[in-house]
DNA sequence: ATAATTTGCAGACTATAGTCTGTAGAATCA
DNA sequence: TGATTCTACAGACTATAGTCTGCAAATTAT
């Protein structure tokens, strides 16, 4: 399970926990809706102003989503998860 | 104060703190050290896999630096800073 | 003072973040 | 079941993250 991945999955809690479609989201944010996509299916990793752009719309912070992100990385760490497959 | 500039700050508060060189930082991060230059100096911004490697050698996390780069960044719009020049 | 370490910076390069347009399939709802 | 909304995905593109080399200037130590 790589980093993309992880963020990817975070990105998709946080989006419908506000109830949003990618493209609310991507209108909301100025982002692109295939980008959002493409983070949320783990192809894609942000850049720094890219989280706090979709933190913003999202209703928590950047550093809210990351730490979240270091979290599965431990558990995965913890429990030898190294590429799960879904 | 763009986000590049306060990331660049934080970074090298983290680095300073840990008594290590940019030299040092590059070497124990597998990033360049041109690179960390760039950072500090607020012309690149740091995508996500980036601050977990950084964050890692600075004895911190990536949520941590993060979060410090939000709280200035919201320091300086309750203090209407938009461009410090220094 | 001078030697050694550290940092700034430039140029040229490769990899990847992020955009734009369009289409097909899946899910949701009437 | 047909209309609507949502998402996956592809291709081609532009912008920028990140590397590599090398040198000059600044800092720090001796």
């Amino acid at each position: 399970m790589n980093t993309e991945k992880i963020f990817g999955q975070v990105l998709r809690k946080f989006r419908t926990l506000n109830k949003l479609s990618q493209e609310k989201l991507s209108q909301e944010s100025g982002l692109d809706r295939s980008y959002i996509s493409l983070l949320e299916r783990g192809l894609r990793q942000p850049s720094l102003t890219t989280m706090l752009l979709l933190s913003k719309t999202l209703n928590t912070t950047a550093a809210n989503m990351v730490r979240d992100v270091e979290e599965i990385l431990n558990e995965n760490i913890k429990n030898g998860i190294s590429n799960k497959k879904r």
